[in-house]
DNA sequence: CAATTATTTAACGTATACATTAAAAAATTC
DNA sequence: GAATTTTTTAATGTATACGTTAAATAATTG
């Protein structure tokens, strides 16, 4: 038998659930809901409804707007700005703590593996497949800098530019530059050179940045 | 007349009293509750407060342990250091991008003065004099930053280390090397020197972690 | 008596009724 | 007829009753 799903509270469902129908965009981006639709949606009471609604504003996914529903987050340009550059700056601090940490290549076999994975996908030419392996090495990358702090912003962050990664993945260039970068920032974190980790990481997710704004503003995508 | 305070819901005097109890130390670090205790001590039912501790939760000033209570964060030693690293990280960014922005010296009049005040406390032997500007000045650093997202995680991580600043305040030396510090990261930021602002308020801010880590460890201080 | 099982307890999780209040609609006034 | 006031509506905010379940206690068994 397989593992089943273990039965949690409709607090965590009525999180989960909304999570997933914001990233499926079943819940647009500056679209409003009422706490009443939203329960009956999801098949529960307002109560955990209203609790889930408020752990998901802490998570900046939606806006609760008393008396107007709660609005699910579109993003701007600048937005986007300001997330990357906090995400920029967190991740390369991870990257040389990472370092700084000395790892052995058996501890640095996942991120390893995941550079070695965006390359086959890029020969493949099978965009989901990088965008897969690249998550799996930034999550590596955040845990191996071993800050918890540092991790749960992240892991916010990227929730909240979920979709417009999702909206550009198909119109950007394959990422061969990236590979490359990834590769040399595995090298530095096993040599243990954290200047040259922070810095490889921070020129390679300022560059993502730059390109993930110009897609979103070529496209006329205003807000995400 | 003066300005009354305006009647907020309940939920929201649920989070703004509690945060002042963990503030003033009347719900301990490390200490647990009961909903319904802290229900009957703000004089509204639960449901409300369940919504508060949710709120401050998700900014971590304490924990939801269903069926034990709420328990008011504890900070280790090496909370306090993860903690200071993405404040550091963050804030230096913040300098650097308010170096970048070319503000005027009019616009630049509430952090000048909150360096003169810290000069003045410092003169007049005066701690929470000094402790006052320097807040002062580090919320107008990151303000001029421009950065919303980077506010708001200072803010909630300047509050997760409130405790432990008050603690310290009257076992640390006189912060005199802090105040060229400031003196010098105003006049980067005057000058538009970004890399140099931001350095100079890394090296600033890891300086005072080390300090605040080395004051907890030799005062026995496991957990504030 | 130790270990296990059954029972009780108490705190939380949820639904629901109702109070409150902002917004919308209707009525009134000039 | 426009502006103001009143009324109505509807959505949220809150209290409360009750169901659920983890933890504590008591009972049982070997």
């Amino acid at each position: 038998m397989s593992v089943e799903a273990k039965s949690k509270s409709h607090s965590i469902r009525a999180v989960d659930a909304l999570r997933a129908l914001i990233f499926a965009g079943e819940l647009p981006p500056g679209s409003d809901h009422l706490e009443s639709e939203l329960a009956e949606k999801l098949g529960m009471s307002r109560t955990p409804v209203r609790e889930a609604t408020l752990v998901l504003e802490s998570q900046g996914l939606l806006e609760v707007r008393p008396r107007k529903g709660v609005r699910i987050s579109a993003l701007s340009a600048d937005d986007m700005r300001e997330i990357y550059e906090v995400l920029t700056e967190l991740e390369s601090l991870a990257a040389s703590l990472a370092a700084d940490a000395h790892y052995s290549e058996q501890e640095l076999s996942r991120l390893k593996s995941a550079t070695l994975e965006m390359e086959a996908s890029v020969a493949a030419n099978d965009r989901e497949g990088w965008a897969r392996a690249d998550a799996a090495f930034h999550d590596e990358l955040v845990r191996l800098g071993g800050n918890k702090r540092i991790q749960t912003i992240v892991s916010n962050f990227n929730d909240q530019v979920r979709r417009a990664r999702a909206l550009t993945l198909h119109m950007r260039p394959m990422p061969k530059k990236s590979n490359e970068d990834h590769r040399a920032l595995y090298e530095a974190i096993a040599k243990g050179d954290s200047t040259a980790a922070r810095k490889i990481h921070w020129r390679h997710r300022t560059e993502a940045k730059d390109m993930l704004i110009n897609l979103l503003n070529q496209h006329g995508l205003r807000r995400v």
